[in-house]
DNA sequence: CCCTACTATACCTCCAGGGTATGAAATTCG
DNA sequence: CGAATTTCATACCCTGGAGGTATAGTAGGG
């Protein structure tokens, strides 16, 4: 599969036209027929519908064509990225982190930083803790945000914090009357829904080892994609779900979060960032972070500070 | 740019070495030092530092990396859907609406449309109300849910209701404390944000005329994106919002919401579809909404609805 | 300073992709 | 309904570009 090919066959499923495509794309029309074959041939699908005039789209096709369009607009939008970055000479720092960390200390600390380093442009991409190690170790990240414990001999870590979690249930549940913290104990026998269901291990693992340590088995295990959909099953009544509790103002109206009494139900923040630049900024990203929590900001309170004071 | 060109790049970027690189792609390696040189060279950017090993990515370099490789793994993914899609020869119907209507009818309408219609892969894109006209037109979509009317030849729209809007305050605001609606000519003067600021026209605009038709003017308009980063900013405390009733369930613990007093402080949901097969599928899916608004589901309270009983 | 590892350059070969001519099928119109 | 027209497929040729080999140039380690 080539881009060329997709483009072609983009201009022939937009005319629906051979003919007219070709003269747009400023070829003979005979070529781009055998472009758009060979496209059919390699993947073994039939994309037009040649039996009658105007042509039509095949299923296949029109989900091709759909997304062909939006990857080659998103080609042209990364050619005049790569080509304005490298114009403009700036350093660039990246933040990798979990989703649910932009619910807490990230905007705040992305605001501190940028008026530390002006001249930075700091970008944030959202990835799951496993995807940051490679991250980092490629330099596609520079410092990353997750929950989830590592060993990697080229990447450090540092827990920041230990952030309470909280169980979601459904609006009218039975378990759902008191607003009391509420024993993991509790959830022995209900039917549980974790994410994410990839990649492995995650956050829905350490919420199992949690409640295999404590002999706790629910009814049954769920796996969704992520927290939105794990919220939406609970509200839909297919389940419980734990989450952290910074995540618990999503879906006030048809979902109650209870906190869970048990200490040790806690889910830690964990920066990680490469040993070899381990005494560039990220030194002053500790500092920042020092700050921030001293500043005590509200998605803090339900959170065990652990990066020490300076 | 192909894709040749960026496999490799993607290689070398990940190898920081030509021969090893070389390697894995099968190829010798003079062949692959000159297409990243020609790539290079049609970007105009240096995406390699060859001045020192092992090989470092410019921050263009990096930039590039960094989303080639994702593209590169959805593109392989396309192709693997193209092919699954053109064996099933399951027929499929897709429905694109915006953002809001998810947190409405569309969850409910789909899952009726479901048990309607077992055989059909249904499936939903989100989409700005302007895209859906051309989307239909060009086969991408089936069926569109929006808020901005639009006329055009070949597309048939239906207002289904008008669901009334609230604005959205930062906890705190004085304005905030009473919990009564609101009157639209309370907002003269104050700070304003408005989504989407692409494409126009949008809601942004419907929002802007329903202002200036009451000769309210606010004392800044501020665009953004998207709903997500206009709570921000109001939470932040950067202006006010105005938003359909149905999306202030987000951001409850640090953003107020009131109901707007006037009867014309509407905004519709319009449904649209092509009028070659308004007499499909589209006749029946009228019919499940009738049946769906039958029962008067929560998010439907603030709404008026058009859609006629059958 | 020399050796090793690695990348760039020069030059050759061959095929993929484009062009022209033309046949075959669907559509339109008298 | 049949002729004219439009449109896509097939056959064949030709050129540019992608890959290969040989080798020169350069960075880094002992």
């Amino acid at each position: 599969m080539k881009l060329r090919q997709l483009r072609y066959f983009v201009a022939v499923a937009r005319e629906r036209n051979f003919s007219r495509a070709a003269e747009i794309l400023h070829i003979a029309q005979p070529p781009l027929s055998r472009q758009i074959q060979q496209l059919e041939e390699e993947l073994g699908v039939n994309l037009l519908d040649r039996s009658k005039r105007p042509l039509s789209l095949t299923e296949a096709g029109r989900y091709l064509y759909e997304q062909s369009a939006k990857m080659l607009a998103k080609i042209d939008h990364i050619r005049e990225q790569t080509r304005r970055i490298g114009r403009s000479q700036r350093e660039r720092f990246i933040i990798g982190c979990v989703g649910s960390t932009l619910y807490g200390g990230i905007p705040d600390l992305v605001r501190r930083m940028r008026v530390q380093w002006p001249e930075l442009d700091i970008e944030i991409r959202e990835m799951m803790s496993t995807e940051q190690v490679t991250a980092l170790k490629e330099g596609r990240i520079d410092v990353g945000f997750g929950r989830v414990r590592f060993n990697d001999r080229e990447v450090e870590r540092l827990t920041l914090r230990e952030e309470r979690l909280v169980v979601a249930f459904p609006k009218g549940h039975p378990k759902s009357l008191s607003k009391e913290p509420i024993a993991l104990a509790e959830l022995q026998g209900e039917p549980l829904i974790v994410y994410p269901s990839v990649p492995r291990p995650s956050f829905a693992d350490e919420i199992l080892n949690l409640l295999s340590e404590l002999s706790v088995t629910p009814a049954s295990v769920e796996e969704v994609r992520e927290i939105q959909a794990a919220l939406g099953m609970v509200a839909a009544g297919v389940g419980l779900c734990i989450i952290p509790a910074a995540s618990q103002r999503q879906r006030p109206d048809d979902v109650c979060y209870r906190m869970i009494e048990d200490e040790k139900a806690t889910s830690p923040i964990i920066m990680s960032f490469r040993r070899v630049d381990a005494n560039g900024r990220i030194d002053q990203i500790k500092q920042l972070i020092r700050e921030m929590y001293a500043d005590n900001p509200p998605w803090l309170q339900l959170s065990n500070v652990r990066l020490g004071a300076s």
